[in-house]
DNA sequence: ATGAAAGCGCTAACAA
DNA sequence: TTGTTAGCGCTTTCAT
């Protein structure tokens, strides 16, 4: 059977395809009567409309562009459904392309977003340049940066305040009486959230009068960062670390433990993110917790706001972060 | 400036929407010389077709559902990643949508992905039902199952062989010296993952005559799982725990740590999945490994076999599996 | 409150 | 090799 048309179901009930539209968008006020005719041959026929039917004659498809640079990093799945959630909420799809970060790709996707008529587009990247700014403006379409920061603030975005939140984290390592304190995070250029972070570290050494030289960068990744570490603490003694991400605090946490390193007597560690591997480690790591469904669902909802000409406050809005201690931070209690 | 269309792009280069769609589709021969002009008016007029329009006109979208219960749970990303990755290379866009495995929202998925009028659909669920089938039948759209056991066959399908690979894994503990081996995993029904597994833990008990009763299930989430092999380890001394996923096992490990018993010495420990939490532990774990993004982009490639009609060998493949032996089964090495 | 008709931007016969 | 012409299934004026 052959799914039917729009004018199958006008056929059916009786009336013009027009009228059928209207129910179906609930666009202008149809007689009760004749709507349940229409509502009657709907259900008769099982008629869906054609989205891209719709979406042709309409201009707005119900659909919106998810770049990101990979789902299957950390926790971008969680953001990720956070923006499903919330972008189904207001009956929107997402349309998900993995970018891996890469400039010229993430160019084209956005090309490619236009080429598909999406309504709007979240954007996340590991750093903003002047060519996205460029093509975000050739493109024109509502787009919302997203875990991206935007120093000029020229696009919508949301993010937390990673310079602060790193701050805070030493400064409470601090107030446990620690003064040897080292940073391990990615070897992130300027712009980016790593780098924000461990401004922030620096910031925060300074302002206690503290040495804020012990900078230590590596690949981003597990592995790496354990090697790091250990050669690391073959060197110095680091009464702590804190991580510019949860993984690179695991890996911060084994590497003590290889060299036989007590956690948290002897090294406390801090992670960033709080992501499920903080409390799937031995100790617990305490961590600065970003509301990673939160980021995704926020900025759709604010991507909803745009799009329906819904007043907003502001165009950047920061989420808030917060410390949250763990048994890697607490020497007195028993795991 | 409004966008160009084709028609604009025709009049530019002085030829008929015919001829341009042709460039663009190479669906005829034009001569290199139109052609050049052709492709000149696109470039300058930076000409990007309108795939709605084109999706209406062709009935053909490029671009594909894909139904997962949670992309933020587990390896699922992975997964995702490994369809996208393999969607990409054949020009399709995927349309993510979670469904939280229920069934209600499944089969509304199918629905909507119809109204979309995506070309094909890769779908995931805990377990498959009369419903599903229905749905499928009746969707008239090419589905691939992925992760989700079809016991009839019915649907073409990409799986591994949950219950051999939950007895290889046994028999390799049991070739170990060990007798006294549990297996916890979550409540699934028959038919789901987790019953495949539970049911290979069975058999290979039973093949080598042992008691195959030691099946304890929780839900799947690390922490209560971890409360339930604590209460399970304070009745009775297993020697090793298959668990029917790497949370679940990890759980255990921890539960071991936290009632003072050495693993791999006392107790060992085989997970499922090869997710990234298994060198993330100490000792590292034992995993049945299972190719996340293989079957993502195996699935996929399906797909888009199917979409061609491309011949293929078989409806349902089966990936390979494989134990990855590491710490939590190797008393011998110092980690 | 409803209908008629003109597109939306493209593909795909069919002609030439 | 190229152009002409119908649609694809809907939304949206504009009439009535």
């Amino acid at each position: 059977m052959m799914s039917a048309t729009i004018y199958d179901v006008a056929r059916e009930a009786g009336v013009s395809m027009a009228t059928v539209s209207r129910v179906l968008n609930d666009t202008a006020v149809v007689k009760e009567e004749t709507k349940k005719r229409v509502l009657d041959a709907i259900a008769k026929l099982s008629y869906r409309p054609n989205a891209v039917a719709r979406g042709l004659a309409s201009k707005r498809t119900k659909t919106i562009g998810v770049i990101v640079p990979d789902v299957s990093a950390g926790f971008m799945a969680e953001l990720v459904r956070g923006i499903e959630d919330v972008a189904r909420m207001y009956s929107y799809h997402i349309i998900l392309c993995n970018s891996d970060g890469s400039l010229t790709r993430e160019i084209d996707l956005v090309g490619t977003m236009w080429e598909k008529q999406v309504d709007g587009i979240i954007f996340m990247s590991p750093r903003l340049q002047p060519e996205h700014i460029q093509t975000f403006e050739d493109a024109q379409i509502p787009i919302i940066l997203c875990r991206t920061d935007d120093p000029e603030k020229r696009i919508p975005s949301v993010n937390i305040n990673n310079r602060l939140a790193a701050q805070d984290a030493v400064e409470f390592l601090i107030k446990k009486g620690l003064t040897h304190i080292a940073f391990i995070g990615g070897v992130g250029e300027e712009g980016t959230l790593t780098a924000e972070r461990r401004q922030g570290y620096a910031d925060a050494m300074r302002q206690y009068g503290l040495d804020p030289s012990f900078v230590f960068t590596s690949r981003e990744d597990y592995a790496t960062s354990l090697v790091s570490v250990r050669s690391q603490l073959s060197i110095d003694r680091y009464q702590a670390f804190l991580a510019s991400n949860d993984e690179m605090a695991l890996a911060a946490l084994h590497a003590c433990y290889d060299m036989q390193l007590k956690v948290p007597d002897d090294v406390m560690i801090v992670g960033f993110d709080n992501t499920k591997l903080t409390q799937m480690a031995r100790p617990e790591l305490t961590t600065v917790a970003q509301p990673m469904y939160d980021y995704g669902a926020v900025a759709m909802r604010f991507l909803t706001k745009l799009l329906n000409d819904e007043p907003f406050s502001t165009y950047t809005v920061i989420l808030p972060h917060q410390i949250l201690e763990r048994g890697s931070t607490k020497p007195s209690l028993i795991l």
